[in-house]
RNA sequence: GUCCCCAUCGUCUAGUCCGGCCAAGGACGUGGGCCUUUCAAGCCUAAAACACGGGUUCGAAUCCCGUUGGGGACGCCA
């Protein structure tokens, strides 16, 4: 596939990739109304296509496997479905992956209740359409029953386009386009400090970049727009409002010194930390009193104190969850902006998403969301939660520890399809132990049930010679496209004017402006990171000074947006003030760990054209080198 | 601390559901060798793992229980 085009999946919404277009049929209707979220079937031919992948876990079977049909057993059709329905609902230990009941929860006791949606059997999403709640926009891609798998990549804008993102990201749209589905796009902004639009456009930037197309999203608009939870809140606050009048949530006005001081309380006597529910007793009176005095508040989902609530996972099978564990989370913040837990319920509900395949950090909180999907009177969709990438030690992935923007990868030469290879490694595997791969041999035989749950350590030297396997493959007159690519007019651009007036001849531009352009490894030296040179002299600074100001500076440099000389001065400047470090005792480590010399064009205007993602993680990779080699003596 | 998830070479993994074909296979990395003016690539080769303890069974990497270890969550972040 790396031989055609630099992203072999085209950006064409609505029709998905030319190689992933497998079916499109229209969206199949279902007539049986209060079933909208059985596992939708899958389509007829479906199995000519692909043949029934082998499911290894009993629970985990696809979409549109029944119950019976997963036990091996004949299913009469009239009674399918309903027992099909009841099962997605009930903590039915037939539906775990193991083949015995393995119950879980404290005391092996098997949890009974907590799931209430089996009795009053909530109306389908196909009823709640049609009463008027269908999305923005009119019109409908999920026709009241329609069984369309829909997925999501709901990402928050806060920072770097994140390779967790991406990895979540390939595995919604595989899973999405093996079974004929949509794939949307959600910005998740409700952060109103943190998010910002920068960051926003570089995380479609790079998702594109990794070659995963989108259905639908904020770019390409689509029928459940806008795509923006910033641009949602009305709705949210609707569906608040709802759960306000029906009493699963409450308005909470305790300040934040309250709620701090109970923390703490509650860790020193060792008990779990949770919101004491003080508010939830509060009086019809007391609260519009308060309401009136102009108090300012959150609404919080209320939880009973008894039972159980039962998350079933496509991969792991039934997880169960006291009730008095789960805290009686914020849903709305005080400034009017819902929490992540409404905002992804409610999205995810008038989205018609199907299928939450979300990474594991998510599990915890998965309880909630299965309360406000009650709440509502909805169905909640499948989830699937996939591992979490780590770092070396095994811990989350993270960038104090690991390069995690997509934009670092895409600056230092690895090529978007060795990269979704690699990922698609991450925990995944193919049935006949290929590792070298593409989107179209993943769908083939894709099935999420072949994922190792267990955490998979980012490898970067195998994701190097992975790109080292596509780059052979490329050829010399491919390689020479990639390259110039990669070495684009405009990139180059952007270096000329600091070289400009400092070349004698141009065959020295290459060699002066190998750091600037490209993003490998930098050779650090003890000379280059904590010698001060001055008039006065050589001063050789302590390693431990020079690492913390490396990395204080790298931390400050995360939030920098847009990244320009003045705005990376801004910081750095500030960062001066705020701990009376001298700028020249900061400037000097900085400019050795970004560019490995001593002399170099003005920093800040290198800095910006290294790009932030490579000088944060040239940073960090020097405060590390320094911390790995100690200066005996010398 | 409480709750939850996970557990095969240093790393990514196959095998686990349906126990015997596994004295555990492949890949990255590492060591050695071949090829080659050199390097890379390629080829050959070596070292390298079923966390531990019980149980079930004729038989356990695989099923059950426990322990240990790792991870995550416990925000008016997502």
């Amino acid at each position: 596939m790396g031989q055609r085009a630099p992203a072999p999946l085209r950006h064409q919404p609505r029709r998905g990739g030319a190689h992933l277009r497998l079916q499109q049929e229209p969206a199949v209707r279902r007539g049986l109304p209060g079933h909208a979220l059985d596992p939708p079937p899958l389509r007829q031919g479906h199995q000519r296509l692909h043949p029934p992948a082998q499911h290894r876990r009993a629970g985990a079977a696809p979409p549109g496997a029944t119950h019976g049909e997963r036990r091996g057993l004949p299913h009469p059709g009239g009674q399918r479905r309903a027992r099909a329905g009841e099962l997605r609902a009930l903590p039915a230990p037939h539906r775990q992956r193991r083949p015995r009941p393995r119950l879980r929860g404290p005391r092996g006791h098997r949890p009974r209740q907590g799931v209430r949606a089996p009795r009053a059997h909530p109306p389908g999403r196909g009823a709640a359409h049609r009463r008027g709640e269908e999305p923005r926009g009119g019109l409908s891609v999920s026709a009241p029953g329609a069984a369309r798998i829909r997925t999501r990549i709901a990402p928050s804008p806060t920072g770097d386009p994140h390779v967790g993102t991406a990895y979540v990201a390939l595995f919604n749209c595989l899973y999405a386009k093996k079974h004929g589905g949509d794939f949307i796009l959600r910005i998740e902004d409700t952060d109103q400090v943190r998010s910002t639009r920068e960051s926003e456009a570089a995380i479609l930037r790079s998702l594109t970049w990794m070659g995963l197309p989108w259905d639908e999203g904020p770019d390409i608009g689509g029928p459940c727009g806008p795509y923006r939870q910033s641009e949602r809140t009305e709705i949210y606050r609707e569906h608040a409002e709802r759960l306000l009048a029906n009493g699963t949530a409450y308005r909470c006005f305790c300040t934040g010194e309250r709620l701090d001081a109970l923390r703490a309380q509650q860790l020193a006597e060792k008990t779990s930390v949770q919101y004491d529910g003080a508010c939830r007793a509060l009086s019809t009176e007391a609260v519009r009193e308060r309401l009136s005095s102009g108090h300012t508040f959150v609404v919080r989902l209320d939880f009973p104190r008894d039972g159980v609530t039962v998350v079933n996972d496509q991969l792991r099978g039934n997880i169960s969850f006291e009730n008095k564990q789960i805290d009686h989370q914020v849903l709305m913040k005080s400034d009017g902006f819902p929490t992540y837990h409404l905002a992804n319920v409610v999205d995810d509900h008038l989205m018609a998403i199907t299928d939450v395949i979300r990474a594991e950090e998510w599990i915890s909180s998965t309880p909630k969301h299965v309360r406000l999907y009650e709440a509502f009177g909805w169905e909640a969709p499948r989830f699937h939660h996939l591992p979490l990438l780590r770092n070396a030690d095994r811990s989350k992935i993270s960038k104090r520890k690991n390069p995690v923007s997509l934009d670092y990868y895409e600056r230092i030469g690895v090529l978007p399809e060795a990269m979704r290879n690699f990922l698609g490694l991450m925990g995944y595997s193919l049935p006949d132990g290929r590792e070298v791969f593409g989107l179209p041999d993943l769908l083939e035989s894709f099935d999420l049930t072949r994922l190792n749950l267990a955490g998979p350590v980012f490898d970067r030297a195998k994701l190097e010679w992975l790109n080292g396997e596509y780059i052979r493959k490329l050829g010399p007159e491919g390689l020479a496209d990639r390259v110039r690519a990669y070495f684009s007019p405009e990139r180059l651009l952007e270096v000329a004017p600091v070289l400009v007036e400092r070349l004698a001849r141009l065959d020295e531009f290459a060699p002066m402006a190998s750091y600037l352009l490209g993003g490998g490894h930098l050779a650090y030296t003890h000379e280059l990171l904590l010698c001060q040179k001055s008039r006065k002299g050589v001063e050789w600074a302590e390693a431990t000074e020079i690492t913390e100001i490396l990395q204080r500076v790298a931390e400050t440099l995360d939030t920098v947006r847009p990244w320009t000389a003045a705005t990376i001065e801004a910081a750095v400047g500030q960062l001066c003030t705020e701990t009376g470090w001298k700028k020249g005792r900061v400037l000097s480590p900085v400019r050795a760990a970004v560019s490995a010399r001593e002399a170099t064009p003005p920093l800040f205007e290198i800095m910006a054209i290294i790009g932030g993602s490579v000088c944060r993680a040239r940073l960090r990779e020097a405060a590390e080198w320094l911390q790995a080699h100690p200066r005996t003596s010398s």
